[in-house]
DNA sequence: CTGAATCCCTGTTGATACTG
DNA sequence: CAGTATCAACAGGGATTCAG
């Protein structure tokens, strides 16, 4: 299916893009995905945390369940002390990297031609 | 750049995805583009959100502005009764037909495979 | 001490009006 | 028709508290 020969044929509904959107709206869902995906191993809370950036420990727990029940994310609980607790991006996950790839290249390519006034 | 080879030494700061997010994290930014972007030509406000969908004038008017003021839309007032307001998408911002399309894709192939429960 | 849940606050988004 | 206003609901941040 292309974007075009769609025309007002396709319903909002029925559009694959709003599915999506479901999944990576939201201010940290893609780094959060980008990073596990770059790291590509079980990785811990606090380091995952860290390599996000300035998210918070309450969106970083929310988002990684959401993913979890998706599929996306494979969470590992150890019971030890001090707790460790690891996640890992999935077979499934790992297939966004080209998808998100591009998103990257666009902003490379075009980012700059963005009035940034706005922000 | 590729996704490898970053690894920890990519800060979130510096990542051009995190720039992107700021364009299309939201409910409503990539369906709209989306949907500019298909129709490629002047679109009326009404029309415009009929096929979006079940975006509110609010949020329409809102994301649009963003739109203009980073070039990706332009707007076009008439001083005519009924009032009558043009978008359509700029050379910018066709631009993202392919990393949109790359998204829709994946969703079309992968899909599937995403446990729903969460929803 | 790590991971996560809870309370409180703020800014954004949605729903439903109403205005030019 | 296009946009605005008002109010309600939610997402997200900060700090604190809790469980293991």
């Amino acid at each position: 299916m292309t974007l075009k020969n769609q025309q007002e044929t396709a319903s909002a509904s029925t559009c694959p893009m709003l599915q999506f959107i479901d999944l990576i709206a939201g201010k940290w869902a893609i780094p959060i995905l980008y990073r596990l995906i770059v790291m590509d191993r079980p990785v811990r809370f606090g380091e995952l945390q860290r390599a996000v950036g300035t998210i918070t420990q309450k969106e970083l727990t929310r988002q990684l369940r959401a993913f979890e029940q998706r599929g996306l994310v494979r969470r590992t609980v150890y019971a030890e002390v001090p707790p460790r607790v690891e996640y890992q991006i999935t077979a499934l996950g790992s297939t966004l990297q080209q998808p998100l790839q591009q998103l990257a290249g666009w902003m490379e390519r075009y980012g700059d031609q963005l009035n940034r006034s706005a922000s």
